[in-house]
DNA sequence: CACCTCCCTAAGCGCTTGCTCACCTCGGGG
DNA sequence: CCCCGAGGTGAGCAAGCGCTTAGGGAGGTG
């Protein structure tokens, strides 16, 4: 009950009201059966309108995926950005960028979903402009990783790996995060801030 | 080319012959395009068959997904129990599970990515077996860490929550590997093996 | 009051979907 | 020589798809 329900807050400069009632159905039924399972008289239905209401604000389904995918991938990216500019020494920018990131996985899951395993059903442009993003978000990491080994807190043999594993782990939390569950995304992020550092060969503490 | 060529080992055992080869045709295309975006007739016609003749062999596009889905999850399941029996201390144990389930995600991606991402599209009783299956598999590589927190070689203060992240880990190469890219399946298979020691608090070498 | 704009709906178009059915082909046994 | 079953095809059905169109009602402005 209302644990999605501050999903609201993510859409919240989406207007008209009917827009924002629209987007955000179709990330539940996108997340719940995927973008090719899901009709847009289900997305029409679950916001409370007719069929045809969605063109009036969206000029496909593809769009509505594309609105959905792009928000999702901006925040997302904000967080890393932010996590890899604060201030504090390398392990705690790692452990803040995987505890915030893996944090608005287990929140937002069912948009988490959306932006991370349906990217593949977008438009060509679309599908370019998602994947710079992803490139972006995945530098952010990098940085932090490369910093750490430059100072000499990090040890770790593969840099690009490591950090492409790190953002992986932190991704699937998407995947298998049940808000049911006995796991609050609050813990899930302590859990992974730590297995990063020790991935990253942390030493200290 | 070729490398997926490989993957006619997989369902050697599938006869007759245009039974296979309707199986490899629905991996590859479910694979590249998710099982809702595929129709019968793609897949017909990457058999080289007209559409009516997979009808002959599978009595629904559904039950192809789940003779994929169910032999790729024992395929799988049986990689780690077979680590887990192994001889060895419990890092080596993990170490050979790790190697070998990732290098299987990795060589196999296509067939991974099916099994991993598309089980949310079987029917029930179907997804009700695959979902215990899945349920051994995480218990096989939670006896792992069990074994090595049990002796002090391992040092992780959640066990369920450390497995839990160490196959997610592993899973997630299905989504991401390319075979086109510059990581082989080996390489990979190592660099997670080493990453999931890290996880688990191994101390020694 | 007339009028315009913004949302919205009922109906339905053209197409594709999973799947079926009547029929064909062909190698092997009586 | 005929028949038969296993494996295949071409045509097509009912249902559901994304999306369009014609039109209606509510609310603000002259």
């Amino acid at each position: 009950m209302g644990a999605e329900g501050q999903q609201g807050g993510q859409w919240a400069d989406v207007t008209p009201d009917a827009a924002r009632r629209l987007v955000t159905a179709a990330v539940e039924a996108f997340a719940e059966r995927g973008y090719h399972a899901t009709t847009t008289r289900d997305i029409a239905g679950r916001a409370g309108m007719s069929p045809a209401a969605l063109y009036i604000h969206y000029k496909t389904k593809e769009e509505l995926l594309y609105r959905i995918s792009s928000v999702g991938h901006r925040l997302a990216l904000d967080i890393l950005r932010r996590a890899r500019d604060s201030a504090g020494s390398p392990a705690d920018r790692l452990s803040e960028a995987v505890r915030s990131f893996v944090r608005w996985h287990a929140e937002h899951h069912t948009t988490a979903r959306v932006v991370q395993y349906e990217l593949g059903a977008l438009g060509e442009e679309h599908y370019a402009e998602v994947v710079a993003l992803r490139r972006d978000t995945d530098a952010a990491v990098r940085a932090i990783v490369e910093d750490g080994v430059a100072s000499g807190d990090f040890g770790t043999p593969d840099v690009p790996g490591t950090t492409l594993a790190v953002l992986s782990l932190c991704i699937d939390v998407a995947r298998w995060f049940n808000a049911e569950g006995k796991r609050t995304p609050d813990e899930v992020g302590e859990l992974y801030a730590d297995l990063a550092l020790r991935m990253v060969g942390y030493a200290g503490k």
